[in-house]
DNA sequence: GCTTCACATCAACTTTATTTGATATGACCA
DNA sequence: TGGTCATATCAAATAAAGTTGATGTGAAGC
């Protein structure tokens, strides 16, 4: 089973690399198709494959495939999503602050 | 030589492991010092030495010392400044968006 | 100064993630 | 149908992250 800590983590492993940061930068200019991030960026075909499923695992790249191309490009939904949830888990919460603390 | 993705990927490591995300999780309702952590959560001194730097490193959390006890809690600008990275960081540019794709 | 307590750091180990080359799949074209 | 191209998947190797127990450090009390 997943716990629901695993599904958010999996969000922003997406963030977590830089290779996956380089290929999410050269996305913000638009969709691309594999062929052109791997003659752009210092990467292998199997090794840029399995960052876009990384990506796309997240939700915050999607994938289109066209023939025998895949394209991807930023996911609008899967952007506020992330920041959503990075707002929501890092925001206090106003509950009964009971500082149990063993030295206070 | 540090990467400006190497250190945009530190804030969001913070995020991408379930122990990390069960302290934030606890750190949502107040603040709490170390001791308190360990005999919550189902982790060692050490561990939690580990995780807690790897979140205050992020920026997300910060650190008090008192004493010998040390006291965590989520930084309000750590948050912020995550967010806003998040979303810059995946949202388009409106670059001439040539689509210089071998396949189109 | 000595002891204790809370926490950080280290080193060895285990687990998970990433890389790389080889092979499989599925679309397209002759 | 057979071949080629783009990409996915696999398996082996490497690298990075997390865990654990032992030791170091600095604050506080005696």
């Amino acid at each position: 089973m997943e716990t629901i800590h695993q599904n958010n983590a999996r969000v922003f492993k997406a963030l977590c690399d830089e290779k996956r940061l380089e290929i999410i930068e050269r996305l913000r200019s638009g969709e691309k198709c594999a062929c052109v991030l791997i003659e752009q960026m210092n990467i292998g075909q199997s090794g840029l494959s399995y960052h876009m499923k990384v990506l796309c695992d997240s939700g915050i790249v999607q994938s289109r495939q066209e023939g025998k191309w895949t394209h991807y490009k930023l996911s609008e939904s899967g952007r506020d999503y992330a920041v959503e949830l990075l707002k929501e888990l890092t925001t206090p919460v106003a509950e009964a602050e009971t500082q149990d603390c063993c030295c206070n």
